[in-house]
RNA sequence: GGACGGUUAGCUCAGUUGGUUAGAGCUACUGGUUUACACCCAGUGGGUCGUAGGUUCGAGUCCUACACCGUCUACCA
């Protein structure tokens, strides 16, 4: 047998167990039968890197699946990618137009061409990436939204909705993109407050000459679009006035009317608003009330068009500046004033978005008050739980949904319109048999109308085979959906839609595509921003892999990322799972050094060891138990860091640092009791920390077969342990005062200037009650702590330092030179004691809590008290 | 404007149905290398649980108001 290196090495065993774990399928479906565990990845970009969002995310999703192998359950995680319609296309744009190229030049089927071209260099990156991180996807089953049977899905969805009403064309005030050129639908546009000007002019009365009307607008630029002023009708001002016109300030033969709407607000500006119903949503839908003419003034790339005389040609922002000139030299302009404001931007090209009139696809949300009572009735449950306020908040909201995108890049709307008449429409996934005789819809769809069937594509829904039905009906619903917040409205919201709908033949409880919804936090830098490309305060998972190892990147991530709560990312946290995994690697190494069997040791066999059992062994072995039992709980509950938490405390505090350390000092060895909680233990961490757990499983000859299929039943397990554990709680109590009185006796030579390896000598005045533990435990304590003897006086010398303990008052025999006593110590510790003495003391001399309070609470009172009032009677007794 | 979070030690956070003396990790400080591990061990210091009220025998935990920080959402042109 080979030792163990002396450190873990991360970065060879990484590459080793991928390797084998590629090699074994290991992660792929096995449909033998046994309950089923399905996990559909949100799909990344195709093109995109990971960045730590995705780290944390896909590390949850891991741990889940791993945590359910281990169960014993046929876990499916279905990894996949998303063509990401705009962002793909305008990576591609920006490249090409270096070759002085642009898409129009190209033309739709070359430029496709160069996009494919694109994704086949820089796609599945990704995916070797997320490998790196250790994620355990069954791989052979990696979907993309443009494949072509996933595809499938995408247009039946649309083709289906078409026939049901649900989709529609009409002309609407769009958010446009004039970078893009695109329509982008509400989610699409980020809303940000940036400073601006109101300005305040006015508009002349046609029947009243030499009067006016005020009017604020933050957008002067398309003063060419109004058609009306709007007022309110109940205000005073202005009540006269309705009816009658004004005059455009550019096109003084132009005179437009004055109408009441109650939409005005007369509290604000001048309490009158300019409509431009082509450039506004709600003058729009004043436009629409009265009836009014829409005049666009700006074209598809926010430019001035001939309508907008004498602005022709020049961009949105240059005519705003124009327009105000041109209306201060007119003397029109009354005030400007600074003015902050919200204005939507286009998520991707981060620019203004401009409400545009332009005919669309819409899509009418189906089965929204079904969606509403799944969470209502808890067919699906939202971790952390509030979020179902947002999710339905957001369905009682709910607006139509723009699906059609000015782009090439996606999929194509199914819909033809026949060469002689346009007004004849062909819809469906195939096509028209005839298709010389049709043009299809230019437009491809918005990237969420293909994710929002990810359920069904990526379990082949539409695949008629037995088989498949039959695969289908084990995997679906998905046991828990792993996603950050920021998706829940683009993709989680519509995906539970659109199972709802597409499964209709199903009761509601089947319909849902997934069982449990997991939000996970935000990664934040140290100082509380969001992690940005543009900020540049995102670092990259592969170097922090290189650097930490892929166990230890997973442990130090999952230990700060409490349920749905924002993370504060710090490599600190990092460098703490690394050393995690060091002290992993040793602990194991130290127990290979003892001597590991050649064979494997089964479960059976350590059981079959495990005898004459010390105290010391029980206590640990209680330990593992309940660690057991709450790991198990914990996550359960989606409590991911509080869980790693606790296996770190169990394993360092209790193992490491008690029980290895009283192993040492004792010539008794069990080493199935190591055996059996570095088993455990091994087991709880795999799903955190898969690749040292599965090398330790190996190097320990616990099991020829990967540590995913160890097992985990806990019924079972707590039986066989209750066998072989006397179950004596004092025992284990006494462990704990032994902890306790170590480190106290430590402290006292701490706090004398002794250092931990001066061996001292000190004298003990025993409590009675406690002098045959002492006895029995003895040389043991003197190990612990450092001591060459421990005297047994009846009277302490008075000018020795001394601690008071539950077991008995100690002190410390100094050299002339070495430390001295503190009085004011033990007076402040007498004064503390006193203050719970009291408290204790009062409650127990209250009658109401005597009466109220539950028997455990008061015989624990009782009992600290009885211990405070022992120690401070032995502390008084220094004093005197 | 609305909705939803958060506020506990210098920092990052635990603290389940109210119940015994409020915890952990990191940092800081002190000391140490004994059968693994300095990516280690031992010890010390540090908190009137955001503020003000209330309910209760008992409140970090429940209620009310306020303050501050944050997220989402709608935006009054």
């Amino acid at each position: 047998m080979v030792l163990m290196e002396k450190t873990y090495m991360p970065e060879e065993i990484e590459k080793k167990w991928n390797a084998l774990w590629k090699e074994a399928h290991c992660f792929d479906v096995k449909h033998d039968g046994k309950p089923t565990f399905t996990v559909f990845m949100p799909p990344p970009n195709v093109t995109g890197i990971l960045h730590m969002g995705h780290t944390l995310n896909n590390s949850i999703q891991d741990v889940l699946c791993r945590w359910a192998r281990i169960q014993g359950k046929d876990v499916l995680w279905i990894p996949g990618t998303d063509h990401a319609g705009i962002a793909t296309q305008s990576k591609v744009e920006k490249v090409i137009k270096k070759e002085g190229l642009s898409r129009q030049k190209l033309g739709r089927k070359a430029f496709l061409e160069r996009v494919e071209a694109w994704r086949k260099e820089h796609g599945n990156i990704i995916f070797e990436q997320l490998k790196r991180l250790g994620v355990s996807c069954d791989w052979s089953r990696a979907t993309y939204t443009l494949d072509p049977d996933y595809s499938k899905h995408v247009l039946t969805a649309f083709v289906k909705l078409y026939e049901r009403g649900y989709v529609y064309k009409g002309k609407r005030l769009v958010n446009w993109c004039p970078i893009s050129q695109t329509a982008l639908s509400d989610e699409e546009v980020i809303m940000k407050q940036v400073p601006a000007f109101l300005y305040t002019f006015r508009y002349n009365i046609v029947e009243k000459p030499g009067q006016f009307i005020a009017v604020a607008t933050t957008r002067p630029e398309t003063i060419m679009g109004d058609v009306a002023l709007a007022v309110h009708p109940q205000d005073d001002r202005y009540k006269d006035l309705v009816g009658l016109h004004v005059q455009c300030p550019f096109d003084q033969t132009r005179t437009i009317p004055i109408i009441a709407d109650e939409v005005v607000e007369r509290e604000f500006g001048t309490g009158a608003l300019k409509i431009t119903p082509a450039h506004d949503p709600i003058d729009f839908a004043v436009g629409q009330r009265h009836a009014l003419p829409f005049i666009e003034v700006l074209d598809e790339r926010g430019i001035v068009n001939n309508q907008g005389a004498p602005f022709q040609g020049m961009d949105r922002f240059e005519a705003r500046k124009a327009v105000v000139e041109a209306l201060q030299e007119k003397g029109f302009i009354i005030e400007i004033k600074p003015y902050n404001h919200a204005v939507g931007y286009s998520e991707r090209a981060d620019v203004p978005i401009e409400p545009r009139l332009s005919e669309q696809w819409f899509v009418r949300y189906p089965k929204v008050e079904e969606a509403k009572a799944l969470a209502e009735k808890e067919l699906v449950h939202f971790w952390p739980k509030r979020w179902i306020k947002t999710y339905l908040h957001w369905l009682s909201n709910i607006q139509d949904w723009c699906i059609s995108r000015q782009l090439w890049w996606g999929h194509r709307i199914p819909v033809w319109y026949r060469k002689d008449d346009p007004s004849v429409l062909h819809v469906s996934v195939e096509g028209p048999a005839d298709p010389e005789n049709w043009d299809q819809d230019p437009d491809v769809m918005d990237t969420w109308f293909s994710s929002w069937v990810w359920p069904l594509g990526t379990l082949h829904y539409l695949d008629n085979t037995e088989k498949a039905k039959r695969f289908f009906n084990d995997y679906f619903p998905a046991h828990t959906l792993v996603s950050g917040p920021d998706i829940l409205f683009f993709w989680i919201t519509r995906m539970i839609i659109a199972s709802l709908e597409f499964l209709e033949d199903r009761p509601l409880a089947q319909r849902v595509p997934f069982k449990n919804i997991y939000l996970t936090g935000i990664v934040r830098d140290a100082i509380g921003r969001k992690m940005s490309k543009s900020l540049g305060n995102s670092p990259d998972p592969l170097v922090l892999i290189q650097q930490f190892g892929a166990d230890g990147v997973r442990i130090g991530l999952l230990s700060i990322a409490p349920q749905g709560q924002d993370i504060r990312f710090d490599e600190r946290f990092l460098v703490q799972g690394r050393n995690f995994c060091t002290k992993l690697w040793n602990a194991c190494r130290f127990r290979q050094m003892q001597g590991v069997e050649a064979a494997y040791t089964s479960l059976d066999d350590i059981f079959e060891k495990l005898e004459n059992l010390s105290v010391y062994d029980e206590h640990l072995l209680l330990s593992l138990q309940k660690t057991m039992l709450e790991y198990d709980n914990l996550l359960h509950a989606y409590s991911f860091s509080t869980a790693i938490k606790l296996l770190q405390q169990c394993f360092k505090n209790v193992f490491c640092d008690w029980y290895l350390e009283v192993q040492k000092n004792e010539s008794r060895h069990c080493h199935a009791v190591q055996d059996l909680f570095l088993r455990q233990m091994l087991i709880m961490l795999n799903p955190y920390a898969p690749y040292i757990t599965e090398e330790l499983w190996h190097q320990l000859h616990l099991s020829e077969s990967f540590i995913q299929s160890a097992g985990w039943d806990l019924d079972a397990f707590n039986q066989r342990l209750s066998k072989v554990l006397s179950q004596n709680q004092e025992d284990i109590d006494t462990v704990e005062q032994l902890r306790t009185l170590v480190s106290e006796l430590r402290s006292l030579k701490a706090a004398n200037n002794l250092a931990s390896n001066k061996q001292t000598t000190m004298c003990v005045n025993l409590e009675p009650a406690y002098s045959a533990l002492f006895k029995k435990h003895k040389d043991l304590i003197l190990k612990m702590v450092g001591v060459q003897a421990i005297d047994e006086v009846s009277e302490m010398p008075e000018d020795m330092p001394k601690i008071v303990t539950l077991w008995g008052t100690f002190g410390i025999v100094l050299m002339k030179e070495e430390g001295s006593n503190d009085m004011a110590n033990i007076q402040k510790e007498i004064d503390t004691l006193t203050q719970h003495i009291l408290a204790a003391e009062q409650k127990l001399a209250n009658p109401r809590f005597v009466e109220c309070a539950p028997q455990g609470v008061k015989d624990g009172v009782k009992k600290l008290l009885k211990e405070n009032i022992q120690k401070r009677e032995a502390l008084k007794k220094l004093l005197a």
